[in-house]
DNA sequence: CTAGATATGTGTATGATCTAAACTAATTCG
DNA sequence: CGAATTAGTTTAGATCATACACATATCTAG
């Protein structure tokens, strides 16, 4: 019925995201290669987010017709399934000798913020699910690895994983989306909050709203000139008591963490 | 210098939600109104999804033209904010007179993702940064109100209220997603769960991605016939270990959860 | 070595979409 | 009443993804 093919089939973005195609052998040698379409979406989207990523924008970087992408990327949302693959290129952590799995796991969240520091569109591309390609992969190893050696079992690390990611991508999600609007109000981000919190204040009534005004009393929104705490710093406090809540979990379960590697 | 008006300035979006401009008193009396476009870009959007929400999908369903939205709504980027909001317009959970805050954030969390699964399209809208519509501070108020009973000052609530948030979201999420494309391949999730970890294993090596391998092998993303967890099922897990570890900080700081109002 | 098969990149075209701008008609204030 | 103002319409433009037919380069079977 349906010509429509699904807009995510997880199978189908698996075998995409790891090239699972014969390649050809017949016809002209291909001057351009899915690698560098992807390189060069990544580069522009680096450069002007992902606004500025489009087929034609992508295929003028390369100096390429736009249709020429289609040959190598089926379509654009599959091109940006892999873009957010290749952002993440990088290395995740090795394993900690000292098996200090909470230490792991900060390092892990530094490494995935340091990621989204370089390719802030990563936080906003409209990719849902768990991560299929190899290097998403990689990283999810990474994480499930520290995880499992506080004692919890995989089945509760995969929960727990997506608990830290989500609060890591979503933390700088606000803190990009507000620098952006900051940037083009011409403020800093501290500037931006005051004005923000002053603009909320205006609606929130203390009597509708109590808590929410005792928070913009307390000057939560909007720290003041020196301290400046961004989003992103903040975010260490939820972090330590999902870490917490972990340990606790895993005591009270008569479990143990497991010990460092002997040598 | 930019023309451009920024894509997302909170003082401008709490202007939009707060409907703070001057009504008209010349010229023809509105037959369209801001209420009937989002009400019926809600309907379009409940029956269809964000991606059937177009300016004429929507004008069509009113019996106008695409135009005449325009005179009710800026752009359709802020029709977007102003759907979400209308989104939640149900009443949050009133306060427990047993001051029991878990069970409190409970409640809280089971009357948001009810909200979702009647609006599935919220958790995919585009929208970030903290909500500032009337309906997103009362369901914001209800949360910080459990949580500053628990002993947490504003600042850490807000905190932990951003984690609980983007668990609830980023989970449902994953299960709508999947249940859309299990649907489009006309299967039941589980079946779409156990093709999916299928789908998976052939890629993840056990030596690259032991901790994974074991995770496909322990069935965690598929589960038997019987058990059929769902992901937001799941989700109970995390936020269970986030209660904890505030509970836990409270306790070492040395505060105490409020008691009970007198009676 | 040749001829058909096949893949590559191009050119052209289509349909969707958002929205700017000029326009018509209704309403109200002076 | 008449000028000002506003609601909804018409028209049109810009951007975008992508379908399709084509010329051309390359490989493989015979």
């Amino acid at each position: 019925m349906s010509e429509r093919r699904p807009q995510s089939d997880m199978t189908r973005e698996v075998e995409l995201l790891w090239e699972l195609r014969g390649t050809a052998r017949r016809g002209p040698k291909p001057k351009l290669s899915r690698e560098a379409v992807i390189r060069a979406a990544v580069t522009v989207a680096d450069a002007e987010g992902l606004e500025g990523v489009s087929m034609q924008r992508v295929a003028g970087e390369l100096g390429f017709t736009t249709m020429s992408l289609y040959r190598h990327v089926d379509s654009k949302e599959d091109l940006l399934v892999l873009m957010v693959d290749a952002a993440m290129a990088q290395d995740p952590p090795e394993p900690r000798a000292d098996a200090d799995w909470r230490a792991g796991i900060g390092e892990w969240v530094a490494g995935v913020h340091g990621i989204y520091r370089r390719h802030p569109w990563v936080v906003f591309a409209a990719v849902f699910g768990p991560p299929l390609g190899p290097n998403g992969l990689r990283w999810m190893e990474a994480a499930l690895r520290e995880l499992v050696r506080s004692g919890l079992n995989t089945g509760e690390a995969v929960q727990v994983l997506m608990t830290i990611s989500s609060v890591v991508r979503d933390t700088c999600r606000i803190e990009f989306d507000m620098r952006r609007a900051a940037e083009a109000a011409g403020a800093t981000l501290a500037e931006h909050e005051r004005a923000h919190a002053l603009s909320l204040s205006r609606v929130v009534a203390p009597e509708r709203f109590p808590t929410i005004a005792a928070m913009l009393d307390d000057g939560v929104m909007a720290a003041g000139p020196g301290e400046a705490t961004t989003p992103t710093e903040d975010m260490s406090f939820s972090l330590e008591r999902i870490l917490d809540g972990v340990e606790l979990y895993v005591e009270r379960q008569g479990r143990a963490p497991a010990p460092p590697a002997p040598r």
